[in-house]
DNA sequence: TAAAAATACTCCATAGGTATTTTAT
DNA sequence: ATAAAATACCTATGGAGTATTTTTA
């Protein structure tokens, strides 16, 4: 399989629409069409159920798109880091660490200050994505390291080293009835008066429908919470950043968010190596 | 770039050679000379260094080798997962679990014993691959679980669940002088009177020159070991499949070794779930 | 009947082959 | 002097375009 035939089939079972699919590609539908049709018999598998109506993922054609993402990353990434070896050699190497705005601000900080003061230690550049996105840019060769949230960002895959644990909290309008409250749990959060979830972008930027806010990060997300619109569920930490208009509950079910450095599994690289040694001695 | 071109970059980059690296592709050198040319061109980096009689790897040229081994990987995993889960449909559902002969044989027996009386356990099919080849089978997608040994095979990237923990022993004819002390160190390997270390073939089959005896397989080696040809440093537990004609002496300064079980790590099939639940159990 | 995928056909970009030249040891 | 990579040139496979037909909700 060439990866061409791999972003065609991405980009149409994402659409699950070949006319969409071929112009978000840039190509004609016809000759689309003709790649899956000639990717399925050389497969020998129906990948695709389509009507004239509708178009939708057999239970193969759902593996290989978890797989030809995966499998597109690795590409993408051999690509970057294959560019970026290649500038070392000229320019100082430098790093890259993918962080989401908001997350973790002090620790971080600590530890770019710490790594800076390492003797050989090179220049690190901030990589800000949207929450979610992190994971995604170590795969792809976008970053060198990430700091991740687990249970929420997926790490499997990459290697990581835990950096802080905590309890998580509901971080409501100060006022708010449950502000009284010891503690929630997980299925009170659905019931919270008059504050729904808020809705965040998905991967193309779009937001599902739904009675929450559209939110596109933290900033806008803590404005929000002080005009009683909706609520957030977080590591305790970050309540220490909101105003004093924001509330924290304790969330009393959830499981413990783990902050995570995270590189890639078979990463070779002296400099990675370096940065996770400082960050193990926080 | 196109899985073709990684394909014949990873060619020339293990054979260092054009025109070898073309007979092994099937095609001719004058294209496979304009094709890696033309991916130097488009990624501007030079990866490979030229003149008539040698070539060699740049450092990018060697980053893009490590990482093009892994996308490829990546897409033949993808080729055959799919495939897979087209066979599934109709046929009943596998499992492929990768192991070498020889290597942890009660513990494997009994984990498939104790999976196969699980309700709603599937066919596990057992392959049996060269020493080394395991973690590839799981990455590659010809294996869905494999048996693999921390801290010798390579577990970076695959989810792992830890199986036993052993010592190390070192494997002598009995009745060899090191037979009587009460333990080897690291150091002491080389020096083993008129036993060189054995030679295991690389991916391509080929043997490095050494000393010591080429060997295929365990039964061989043990042979080997039984006739006073070489030693084998392995885990305490081999002892036990060896005849009465070769000695184990604990390695004092060696690791413990890790039998584990590793999978794909984002794999979400179900009955590796399973397989993985009963495995822990154990 | 209308929206959407598939087919028919044409064209051209490029992968691959053979013959030859250049290069560095 | 020679082994080996690069270049020149040719062929043909197949990827992509436009126009059209087929399908089914």
């Amino acid at each position: 399989m060439e990866t061409r035939e791999l972003r065609y089939f991405v980009a149409v079972a994402e659409e699950l629409h070949f006319g969409r699919a071929a112009e978000r590609l840039g190509i004609a539908q016809p000759p689309l069409s003709r790649a899956i049709g000639q990717l399925e018999r050389r497969l020998g598998v129906r990948l695709l159920e389509r009507s004239s109506r509708s178009v939708s993922l057999t239970a193969p054609g759902q593996v290989l798109l978890d797989e030809a993402r995966t499998a597109l990353d690795a590409v993408a990434a051999a690509e970057r880091r294959t560019r970026r070896a290649a500038e070392a050699v000229e320019a100082a190497p430098r790093l890259v660490l993918a962080t989401k705005a908001g997350a973790a601000n002090e620790l971080v900080a600590k530890l770019l200050d710490r790594y800076a003061a390492e003797p050989g230690a090179v220049v690190v550049e901030v990589l800000l994505g949207a929450p979610g996105d992190q994971s995604r840019a170590v795969r792809d060769g976008r970053a060198d390291l990430a700091i991740l949230h687990a249970p929420y960002d997926d790490t499997s895959g990459l290697d990581v080293e835990v950096l802080v644990r905590e309890p998580q909290v509901v971080l409501l309008p100060a006022g708010h009835p449950a502000t009284g409250t010891a503690g929630l749990r997980g299925a009170d959060l659905a019931s919270l008066e008059g504050l729904p979830a808020p809705r965040w972008p998905d991967d193309a930027g779009r937001y599902a429908d739904g009675p929450g806010p559209a939110v596109r990060d933290t900033a806008q997300l803590l404005q929000l919470i002080e005009l009683g619109r909706t609520h957030l569920t977080a590591p305790a930490s970050a309540a220490d950043h909101a105003g004093s208009a924001v509330a924290a509950v304790p969330l009393l079910d959830a499981p413990e968010v783990e902050t995570v450095l995270a590189w890639p599994a078979h990463s070779r690289s002296h400099d990675v190596a370096r940065f996770v040694e400082v960050a193990t001695a926080l």
